[in-house]
DNA sequence: CCTACCGATCGGTAGG
DNA sequence: CCTACCGATCGGTAGG
C-alpha cells in the first residue's frame, strides 16, 4: 500500500503505454524502499498473468475462465489481477497480442535462417511457412494463437482491429510464396482463397492434433505440402 | 394452447429417449384435456427452441448466451426453456445432434444424387462431398454445424463421445473416395492426414466466409479441388 | 409454460 | 497487491 511507484511505469513500458515522463518520475524515488511487502519483484507479474491466462483461455475458453482462476493459477488473490490489467478483455488482448508479435517474429526468423543456409525456392519457403507455423501453433507452451484464433469473439471491436493489423502483416509474409508457386502452376486454385483454405486447414489442427499422437510437425508438415502442392520434387 | 397431448411422446422420441411405455400413457387419454393453460401448441416448441439456441450459439458463443436470451428469443420467459430441456448443456447438445443428423442426411441425398445422374468418378464424389459439406457449413440457416464444430468444449463428457459417433458415420462416407484418389496418385498425401487438413480448410471458412463476400460456395468448391487434387481434368 | 424465487459466481472497485 | 465488498447475472427449481 506504499511505494511501489515504480510499478505502474513497469507496466506501462510492458504494455508499450508508458508515457514520456514515466521513467523520471520513477528516478525521482531515492533509494530502495523499505515496506517491501508489496514491492513484488516486477512487471514480472504482468508476464506470468498473461501466460496464465493463456493457458486457462486455451484449455476451458475465455467466458468459462475467471478471473479468479487466472489469480489463483499465479497465486494471487481475486482482486489482483485488476491491477495489472485493467479488465478481463484487456488480458486477453494481451495474451492475442503477445502471441502474434513472438509468432511473427519467429516465422521471420525462420524465412531468414531458411535463406541464408537452404535454398531459396517457393517450395522450400513454402515449407519453412507451414513448420513455423505449426511450431507456433502446436508446439510446447504454446497456447497464445490457439486462444488468437479461437477466443477473437471475446474483444472489442477496437482490440480486434488492432489485431486485425497484425494478422495482416503476418500474412503478407505468404502472399509472395504462395504467388511464385501459383506463377509456376505448383498451385493450381486462386491465391487468395488458397492462402485461406491453408490456414484453415493448419489452424484447424490445433482442434486435433496431439503431440503424443501418430503424426509429428514434421510428418504433418510433409502431409500439408503433398496435399497442396502439385510438382513436389523427390 | 389445446390438444397436442401427443407431445410429449414427440418430443422425446425427437431426442430418442422415449421410455417404452410413453405412446401407450398418452392414448389413455381420452379426448381432448380440459386444463388448457399449459397445453401449450406443441412440441413444436421444442424445434423453435433449438433453432434459436442455435443461432444466439453461433453468433455469440455458447458460454456468452444465457437462457434468458433464448427463452427472450422465442417470447419464453427465463424459466421456460428448462420445461423443455433439463439443462443448458441439454439445449447444446440438442443443436449439434439435430446438426449432424440432418448434414448426415443432406450428405447421403447428395452422394445418392451424384451416382444417380452425373458420373461417380471419385474427382466428382468428392466435389460433391466438399460442396455439401460447404452448404451444411455456409448455407441459409447453417448455424447447427459452426456451433458443433466450435463449442464442443462445453458438452460433457458422455455428450461428447455421443456426438464423436456421429461425426465419425459422417466422415466414414469420405474415407473410400479419398482412397480412391490416393490410389489414382490424385491425392498425394497420407489420407488419414489428408482428411484432416481437407476439413481444416473447410471448416475454417465458417470463420471467414460471407455470403454477400467475393467468392460463392461453388468458387470456394472449386478452389478447394484445385488445391487439394493434382490431376483435375478440364 | 409462468411466477417468484434461490444460491452461486462473476467482473470489478475502494481503500489501504 | 490484499481485504472486503457490491451489483449484476446466471442456471436452475418449486409450485401452480
Amino acid at each position: 500500500m506504499v511505494m511501489r511507484m515504480d510499478k505502474p511505469a513497469a507496466r506501462e513500458a510492458v504494455a508499450g503505454l508508458a508515457p514520456p515522463g514515466a521513467e523520471v518520475a520513477i528516478k525521482r524515488a531515492r533509494g530502495r524502499p523499505r515496506k517491501t511487502l508489496d514491492e513484488r519483484d516486477d512487471g514480472n507479474r504482468r508476464v506470468v498473468l498473461v501466460r496464465a491466462a493463456a493457458k486457462l483461455f486455451r484449455k476451458k475458453g475465455f467466458d468459462a475462465t475467471s478471473t479468479r482462476d487466472i489469480a489463483t493459477a499465479v497465486g494471487m488473490r481475486s482482486g489482483s489481477p485488476f491491477y495489472h490489467f485493467k479488465s478481463k478483455s484487456a488480458l486477453l488482448y494481451a495474451v492475442m497480442e503477445e502471441g502474434m508479435r513472438s509468432a511473427h517474429e519467429q516465422q521471420l526468423s525462420a524465412l531468414q535462417a531458411a535463406s541464408a543456409s537452404q535454398g531459396t525456392s517457393p517450395h522450400q519457403l513454402l515449407a519453412v511457412l507451414i513448420r513455423n507455423h505449426l511450431d507456433v501453433l502446436l508446439g510446447p507452451g504454446s497456447d497464445f494463437i490457439p486462444v488468437m484464433l479461437y477466443e477473437s469473439r471475446s474483444l472489442t471491436p477496437r482490440q480486434r482491429a488492432s489485431l486485425a493489423k497484425l494478422q495482416g502483416e503476418y500474412e503478407a509474409d505468404w502472399a509472395p510464396v504462395l504467388q511464385a508457386l501459383h506463377t509456376t502452376g505448383a498451385l493450381k486454385a486462386d491465391v487468395k482463397l488458397a492462402r485461406l483454405l491453408i490456414f484453415g486447414a493448419l489452424n484447424w489442427s490445433a482442434q486435433w492434433f496431439s503431440r503424443r499422437g501418430a503424426a509429428s510437425l514434421d510428418e504433418l508438415t510433409d502431409a500439408a505440402m503433398a496435399l497442396f502442392i502439385k510438382d513436389l520434387p523427390p
